[in-house]
DNA sequence: GGGTAAGTACTACCTGGGTAGTTGAACCAG
DNA sequence: CTGGTTCAACTACCCAGGTAGTACTTACCC
C-alpha cells in the first residue's frame, strides 16, 4: 500500500491550503494557490478527487459543495516523505542529507542557532539513556 | 527545461552504481544491482537509455557494449534533488528540514557531533563575513 | 415550474518513471 | 558458412501526477 510516498507539488500545494485552513472547498483551495499556480479550478477538483481516492483528503457534502479536508497530519506526510527521499537519495543515512543541507543550503545565523541548540538536546538525550538504558 | 529535478529510485540507483565505478557496462549495472532490485537486464538497459537521452549518462561504445558514466556529479544531482524537494514540501525553509530530520530520525552520536562542528563552522563563517563585509 | 448558475463527475490527454519482451545486428566457434 | 550468444534498439505496457474541457446534477430564484 501507498507505494512511492513522494507526493507531487500540486497535492502538497493543495494539502497545505487544507492544513493551514483546517478545511476547504476546492473553489477556495483554488483561490488560495491562484498566485503560486495559475491553474483552472477543474484541474483543483479533479486533483482532489484522486487525492481522496487515495486516501489522502476527505470530503463533507455542505449544500451543493464539497468542503474538504486533509485526511492525514503535516507531521504524518513530512515523516514519509522525507523517509522516502532519505532512502532514494542518502540511503540509509539521514545525517548526510543534514549535512548537505548545512553546507549547501542558505540558512540564517538565527536559525542555525535554534539548531545547534536541537543537536546539543538531542545529545543530552542520547546520553541520559545510554546512562539508563 | 528540466522540469521536475526529483529521479526516480532506480535511476539514482543507477547512477550510485556508476558515480561508485567510475563507469560501468548495462550488465554490470544490473548485477551490481541484483541484491537491491531484482530487475530484468532490459530493464536497467533501457533505464540507461532513457536517462542518457535525458543527458544524465552518457556512454562510450567498447568493442560490442556500451560502457556508461555518470554525466553529472553526485554533488550537482543531491544538489538539485534536495532544492527541489525542499521547496516542495518545506518551501524557501531550509532548516525547517534539518530541524525535522534532528526531530524524528535515528542518527547516531557520533555523527551529531559532527553536525554539530559543522554547525558551529558555519556561524563562524557567518560571523567573519558579517564583520568583514 | 423553468431557467440559470454553481459545482461535481467524467473523460481525455501528456509526461515521466518503471518494467520487460522481442527483434535485429555483430561476433565468435565449430 | 552457419548457428548460438550477446548486446543494444525498439516497442509496448502500466501507473501516477498534472492539466483541463465537457457533461451532468442540483439548488436557487423568479
Amino acid at each position: 500500500m501507498s507505494g512511492s510516498r513522494l507526493l507531487g507539488g500540486l497535492q502538497l500545494a493543495i494539502l497545505r491550503v487544507l492544513w493551514g485552513r483546517g478545511e476547504a472547498t476546492a473553489a477556495q483551495v483554488h483561490e488560495e494557490l491562484l498566485p503560486e499556480k495559475r491553474l483552472a479550478l477543474t484541474t483543483i477538483a479533479t486533483m482532489l478527487s484522486k487525492m481522496e481516492k487515495k486516501g489522502l483528503v476527505r470530503h463533507r457534502p455542505e449544500g451543493r459543495q464539497y468542503v474538504y479536508r486533509a485526511a492525514a497530519a503535516e507531521e504524518e506526510i513530512h515523516r514519509s516523505m522525507v523517509a522516502e527521499f532519505v532512502e532514494r537519495l542518502f540511503p540509509g543515512n539521514p545525517a548526510a542529507l543534514v549535512n548537505h543541507l548545512l553546507c549547501e543550503c542558505e540558512i540564517d545565523a538565527t536559525e542555525l542557532d535554534l539548531l545547534r541548540k536541537r543537536i546539543a538536546e538531542r545529545q543530552r538525550l542520547g546520553r541520559k539513556e545510554a546512562a539508563n538504558g
